[in-house]
DNA sequence: CATTTGACTGCGT
DNA sequence: AACGCAGCCAAAT
């Protein structure tokens, strides 16, 4: 099995992640928090590295936008899963309704 | 072992 | 409201 030593916070989250149901979203500081840092910037570090593997989707920033450089991806899974969004004038074109569908662990 | 890097955040201007 | 800036944390180089 590849990779047999040195992921402690990486997995951390990459658990948390996938604890998250569908349809409902974590922002990165959440996710941080529930791991006992503040490290809202190490998550997406994850997030770009290994969160190809999760649903980086349901991991989004704390103004309600979808992690940067994803809003499309993104969007379609939104859509999908029944996340509740919101109209916007923005390059992404929508916000997240984190008061509506933002998950606590 | 020191520095750089990011899918971040909140506050000030 | 847009923009910049400093604080933060762990992994990668």
């Amino acid at each position: 099995m590849p990779q047999q030593h040195a992921e402690g916070f990486v997995e951390a989250v990459l658990v948390v992640v996938a604890d998250i149901p569908p349809g409902q979203v974590a922002t990165y500081g959440d996710v941080a928090a529930l791991l006992g840092s503040r490290g809202a910037r190490a998550v997406g570090q994850v997030m770009a590295r290994s969160g190809a593997e999760v649903a980086w989707w349901r991991v989004v920033r704390a103004g309600g936008r979808a992690p940067a450089g994803h809003a499309e991806r993104a969007r379609v899974h939104y859509e999908a899963e029944g996340t509740p969004l919101r109209p916007a004038n923005d390059d992404d074109g929508y916000r997240i309704d984190l008061a509506a569908c933002r998950w606590r662990g």
